[in-house]
DNA sequence: AACAAAATTTAGGAATACCTAAATTTTATG
DNA sequence: CATAAAATTTAGGTATTCCTAAATTTTGTT
């Protein structure tokens, strides 16, 4: 088995597989805006994978996309090596959680199989990477994840930081100087219901994070 | 400054570099078998790297290409990174002299800046990569080499191998196995005028090498 | 249900970097 | 020094992946 797939190809497939995760299928606006493709590229990108020979992807018309087989193996061996990549980027090289996206978007298209089982055994086969996000296993199956966004807590309700689901470099900045990184526990003190906003206790701040921020933040509970 | 080269054109570079190493001109079949591209495809590549906006080659149609300034600086940066990766898998990584090259080849084109800051602090600024080749420096000089091939020592002249030019992963296993690495003494003890054979002894053992062998391998005298 | 707004696709093109076949230029040899 | 062989370039194409403008389909409102 050679090199299967270019790196433009790879891109919409992950992006696509971060975009059904929910369950519902990829809107080619929704592709285009991730990617930072023109709409209309993306709809030819998609009837390409959708009429490869193993096809990648479902499609009709107006109706979005969702990955076959095939594409979600593909789509979750290039997540594995990006989240593979971060940790290890953080691990070995003192990069930020803030630093490593760039980066490993970059590597994550061009490392061997046997460079992706070399950093894994290296770190021990880390199950999350530094922002807490799940990485897929070796046999390339997604472990189940049982948190809840912050946005869903209300006062009185508290827990652990699970992962955050963010790759602006300023707002993880941000996050870190408030202490809410994977691994911190926290209290729900107080809910506005207009505006969404909650007051959070972590360590010995308190802080109002609004749903911008409470959305892209997990809990364990 | 943003990435300034497609991996095409990079590749272009380095190689022409290599050729370009002892003061001649790089051909066009030349760049065609070591860059495995056709002939024409070079000579359209090269046209559009002699009319860049900074040109970066000199070229004359039937008189072969060599690099500008900007080319010169442009194909040091991938050589640097290219070796700079080899000696940090090596060293971080447990891969052989043999595995590197092929995964440092695509890794070259992809890191950043700071990725390649990261790694030559990481590993104290190494001056030669694990075939003992020389590492550009962070501005992009390469230092004077004053290694001389073994194919032109004769009986009684000793060293110690700087350096062994080849990515031939089979000839590089051969040559660990007889000990043949960087930093091994070695002393001609015979020389077979017409087919060039050197007598070579090494450690404890004593071998036989051809010019294929003996003209890839750079010994400090 | 009709129509405006939004989303999506079609049509037509451009840039990059390859290719083969054929023509040309250089080089080496009888 | 003429000419065959080798090297190189020209000509004409292909595949990938992106683009803008315009047409179409879908969706959300009154």
């Amino acid at each position: 088995m050679k090199k299967k797939f270019t790196i433009s190809t790879e891109d919409y497939l992950k992006t696509i597989y971060e975009l059904t995760e929910n369950g519902e299928s990829a809107s080619t606006n929704a592709l285009a805006q991730k990617l930072k493709i023109s709409a209309p590229s993306v709809t030819g990108m998609i009837k390409k994978l959708a009429s490869a020979k193993p096809a990648l992807v479902e499609y009709q018309k107006h109706q979005g996309v969702t990955l076959t087989r095939e594409g979600k193996r593909a789509a979750l061996e290039v997540i594995r090596h990006h989240r593979l990549l971060e940790a290890w980027l953080v691990q070995t090289l003192g990069y930020s959680w803030d630093e490593v996206h760039e980066e490993a978007e970059r590597l994550e298209h061009v490392i061997s199989e046997d460079f992706e089982q070399r950093i894994a055994a290296a770190m021990g086969h880390p199950t999350r990477d530094p922002h807490g996000e799940l990485i897929p296993t070796a046999d390339l199956k997604m472990p189940p994840e049982d948190s809840t966004p912050l946005s869903a807590l209300r006062p009185e309700q508290s827990g652990t930081i699970q992962c955050v689901k963010a790759a602006d470099t300023d707002l993880l900045r941000y996050l870190e100087s408030l202490g809410l990184i994977p691994g911190a526990a926290i209290e729900v003190k107080d809910y506005s219901p207009f505006d969404h906003n909650l007051t959070v206790k972590v360590g010995r701040k308190t802080v109002v994070l609004g749903l911008n921020v409470t959305s892209k933040i997990f809990i364990a509970m």
